[in-house]
DNA sequence: CCATCACTTCGACAATTATCGAAATAAACC
DNA sequence: GGTTTATTTCGATAATTGTCGAAGTGATGG
């Protein structure tokens, strides 16, 4: 009986994916994307999403160990900058190659629908 | 002050990326992929993912309203086939395109790291 | 019809994740 | 050194999600 296994990788991908996986980092996300590769500190990114606080900081923590953002002390603030660019085409291209890996060509014939 | 707020796309890409947030709905999505188009039913899927019964069903509803596959009734058995294909392009150009509005330009000029 | 098979639903419980406020840390300013 | 500012850690509690087994549903075969 051919059993598939969890490999590294999608065990990586699974929680990468759990991490863009809330409405409320996914809105921290984009505002970070949106402020470009200065970023924003902790404070501002707070006034910006109407999270605040100690939720603020555990989210942060998920997406900076899912390698979405960065963050950097910087004097008493947290700079934090999105770096979703490269972990986003990871992990479509997750999806695309590794995962869809047998069924590739259909992928990519896929495309448009 | 400036609030960003929730879109109707952002709350629909945080659920599909919670749905693919789990190893277990990963490997089951992947096991799909690779079984093609004509899919696999529901015990055969059990036998190859290790993930069976009523924790199986649970897990395939969530990746089915997440649009990530697609269950058919044929006579006793569910037939279930991936249909990550759109979805993930979908999901990606979500965060490449909607996600990073504003620094689009950054986003393609990231593509190689 | 009665039994079996393939699954789904239900109900209970465990585990994880989210949220909050208070206390802790650590830099900056006086 | 003491105070304010910015953030994190901690501890409690709520909410969600995952897992299991037992009972339910509905097709198939005798």
């Amino acid at each position: 009986m051919k059993q598939e296994s969890a490999t590294p990788a999608l065990t990586l991908a699974a929680s990468s994916f759990a991490a863009l996986g809330s409405e409320q980092r996914l809105l921290v996300l984009r505002t970070l994307v949106r402020a470009g590769s200065e970023g924003l500190n902790i404070g501002t990114l707070g006034e910006r999403t109407g999270v605040t606080g100690s939720t603020l900081t555990h989210h942060l923590k998920l997406l900076a160990s899912a390698g979405l953002v960065k963050q950097e002390k910087q004097g008493r603030s947290t700079i934090c900058a999105a770096v979703a660019y490269e972990e986003v085409q990871a992990l479509a291209n997750f999806l695309l190659t590794e995962c869809c890996a047998d069924a590739i060509d259909g992928c990519t014939e896929h495309n448009h629908g």
